[in-house]
DNA sequence: CAGGGAGGTTAGCGGTCGTTAACCTGAAGG
DNA sequence: CCTTCAGGTTAACGACCGCTAACCTCCCTG
């Protein structure tokens, strides 16, 4: 984990206010000018820093698709060998988890504005998000033998789906603490495979 | 299951155009001419069914909500004495997951749209909604009844994204069969709560 | 068979939105 | 001290969108 002192760009402030806006109202749903206000600046004046609204949208759905597959990359290499099936798996979970709560809006525009992109775009990040399915498929089936591809395929899918329900899961702080609902989702995605895997 | 003979009338056809549309590219990357051209008349035709677009949405996500709550409420009812809480909870599972199977648009826009309403329906589509997690919320302790009311909120929440997930999981045809997938679902949405209930 | 309503049509209005143009300003560098 | 340029500003344009107005055309009914 690396944590940054240094203070974020400006670039970096437009992207997350932009992708909170986004998440909270839809990418046709916000207006150029509200995301320079979120900024402390006007309208047009992010044309400095982005090609379009378009470009913004691209660089979060793609640098999001990309973390989440280095991600999760860096965690199976490091786990090569040293660590058996489930621990890898768990280690995948973890990951995800983190991600989804600490980027809230961001896991949230990943399934939701990916059809707004530009063809090459939206190709390139459907690529990003097709090998990281995969690569969970793989661990998947490392720790379960007996699922079958296909099968194994819904069910990253829908352990995706229940581990991204954190932006449903109340106002940012009420929640019963971070830890313990890390905790809980990694047990409820665990037992969601299990149930899974036996066919 | 009721179904139903007759043609679908031209309002029907609407909402359930207009809810694909809506799915599709959201609410505001929809035109009214979209929703007019998917039904076979043009844009301002629709005025003669529906008081404008926010009307269309409107209606879409109350149905969905209610239908949710009556027949969750419904299956309660049948099971009340005659059933376990294993059986009850294991309804309305079955429940949910036709739903999100069947109605896939409609599924997609009840947890993405919702902040698109007018602030009288989308109260009124919260306390809906709010009324049927509290229902799962009451089976899922009869069930497991070591789980925290919070933790088990938290628990059906994550278990609606799971059971959600269907529309990323494949082309409407290419499923591995409607039952298979049903089951699947159900015994990773059962798995995932029984992970959870052994805190 | 008159007439009236249900359900369409096209034209167009008013507002909003993304984007561009033209201009300004303060700080850095030779 | 003059220049340059990054990073802003406001004005405005063209496109689009939701919606209304005005009109038309069946079909049902008294």
């Amino acid at each position: 984990m690396v944590t940054r002192t240094d203070a974020p760009t400006r670039r970096e402030q437009i992207l997350k206010e932009a992708a909170r806006l986004f998440a909270e109202r839809g990418f046709h749903g916000v207006g150029v000018d509200e995301i320079g206000a979120a900024v402390g600046i006007s309208g047009p004046g992010l044309y400095r820093h982005f090609a379009g609204k378009d470009a913004m949208l691209a660089e979060l759905l793609v640098g999001i698709s990309g973390q989440l597959l280095t991600g999760a990359k860096r965690r199976l290499q490091e786990a090569d060998g040293v660590a058996g099936p489930e621990a890898v798996l768990d280690s995948l979970i973890e990951g995800h988890i983190d991600f989804a709560l600490d980027d809230r809006p961001l896991i949230t525009l990943h399934d939701r504005e990916l059809d707004r992109l530009r063809d090459t775009d939206r190709k390139l990040v459907r690529q990003l998000q097709r090998q990281y399915v995969e690569l969970w498929v793989e661990v998947v089936r490392s720790v379960y033998p007996a699922l079958a591809e296909p099968t194994a395929r819904s069910a990253v899918h829908s352990v995706f789906g229940l581990l991204n329900s954190t932006p449903h899961l109340a106002r940012p702080g009420a929640l019963p603490g971070r830890t313990v609902t890390a905790e809980l989702l990694h047990r409820m995605a665990r037992g969601a495979f299990a149930a899974a895997g036996t066919e």
